[in-house]
DNA sequence: CTTCCTCATCAAAAAATGTTGATGTGTAGA
DNA sequence: TCTACACATCAACATTTTTTGATGAGGAAG
């Protein structure tokens, strides 16, 4: 039947967010892979609380540091957290602006007959 | 200085979304984790037009039969899908409730400063 | 300089995930 | 009945991700 029409953009297939924004899919996987294991989202929900060093979330987390190291970087490298170095620690906190595009996603994920129309580019829940 | 307290139930972490409702981590991941694939994101791209057949999903994604029955097993699985048999054909479509709660990780993950603290348990976004 | 601490990185192994081609099951039509 | 179709499932393989223990870099303090 193939009446489905997949909006692409060079190439890759994009969502759209309500009438202005697209997202590419490949950085959707990206995202969500990153938020798609448990260390990893234990690690956000501390952050949560603001900036923490790594040995922090060592204690925590019950972690072998070299465990938490890589798991940072796949947070790092998919833009969720970034880090700041001081003296010999390593202090980790969330990008706020990476977690909006994951409600972004969120939403544009939606069935179309869930979504609003007049959705801005922006957060609409604060 | 473990001044990070993680609420947790039954030894499991969770999430607080708004002040009611709790999301286990471990669904979180499964969640995410279902859609951190790009030819799950394009199934349910697809699906996001309405219900399709398998057959229908194949022609459009290019993809070998057994691979997208891989892949619509893990939707599936997750929730994030339904099948319908009717004669021969298998219609699969979005489960609305499941991707609701997708959208509800993603505003239960934003950090505590973004969040309003008037969200209601329901979606906000149409 | 030497030592200790914090952390990143690496290589090897282990575990999980995804792909492929083959086989099986149920349905419909000849 | 026989054949073709739509799909699930399986086993083998390939690829990716995660864990582990070791090594190394850089800062702080003696």
């Amino acid at each position: 039947m193939r009446e489905c029409k997949r909006l692409t953009y060079k190439g890759k297939l994009m969502y759209t967010l309500a009438v202005t924004a697209t997202l590419e899919v490949s950085r959707a996987a990206q995202l969500f892979h990153a938020l798609s294991d448990e260390t990893r989202l234990g690690i956000l929900e501390m952050l949560r609380g603001g900036e923490r060093c790594v040995c922090e979330l060592q204690d925590e987390m019950e972690a072998a540091q070299s465990r938490l190291s890589f798991h940072l970087r796949v947070l790092r490298e998919a833009g969720l957290v970034v880090d700041r170095k001081e003296g010999r620690w390593s202090y980790y906190s969330i990008t706020p602006e990476a977690l909006a595009q994951v409600h972004d996603m969120a939403v544009a994920l939606q069935p179309s007959k869930l979504r609003a129309l007049n959705l801005s580019s922006g957060r609409c829940c604060g």
